[in-house]
DNA sequence: GGTGATTTGTTCGTATGTATT
DNA sequence: TAATACATACGAACAAATCAC
């Protein structure tokens, strides 16, 4: 879930805690990220919120994306 | 682009901008708009800049707008 | 090959909060 | 106070790509 009283955007927590996932290794490079829907009902936050942080995350080098099949944590 | 010293809002100038396109026929009828989202990059404004302008548009009866698809310029 | 479900991509609609003028 | 402008966040509708069967 999201901090609702913590003055961080939404999707920036939640970049943050997925990048930590993925600098933790409990997500590893080549492997897929929970679908968009099931981030929305895992974190209680809207589709485009989702979007927003995968994007900061592609912004970082961190996943990369690709329509109609997920998006994965990048080779490093 | 959006001219930051003029007194005109933004808004004003963007609607102006579109509606010199729309009459020049450079956009012509039933052909869509640039979406909320490109006319946010090209004139370098925020999107609730980019609605007001095109609400105006809208209350001028040149453009119609329809939900997931666009807005349009009006047939005559 | 085909159909339906899943997943990401794009678009507009709406509301709230903040800052500035 | 009111108008302008930006950022965030929700929802809805539709499209495109892929996957599962």
């Amino acid at each position: 879930m999201v901090d609702e009283m913590s003055p961080v955007p939404f999707y920036v927590q939640l970049a943050d805690a997925l990048a930590k996932q993925i600098e933790s290794g409990k997500l590893k490079p080549r492997q897929p990220l929970p679908s968009e829907s099931t981030l929305q009902q895992e974190y209680g936050v809207a589709r485009g919120t989702v979007r927003s942080a995968v994007r900061l995350l592609r912004e970082r080098g961190l996943v990369v994306t690709f329509t109609g099949r997920g998006t994965f944590v990048s080779d490093k």
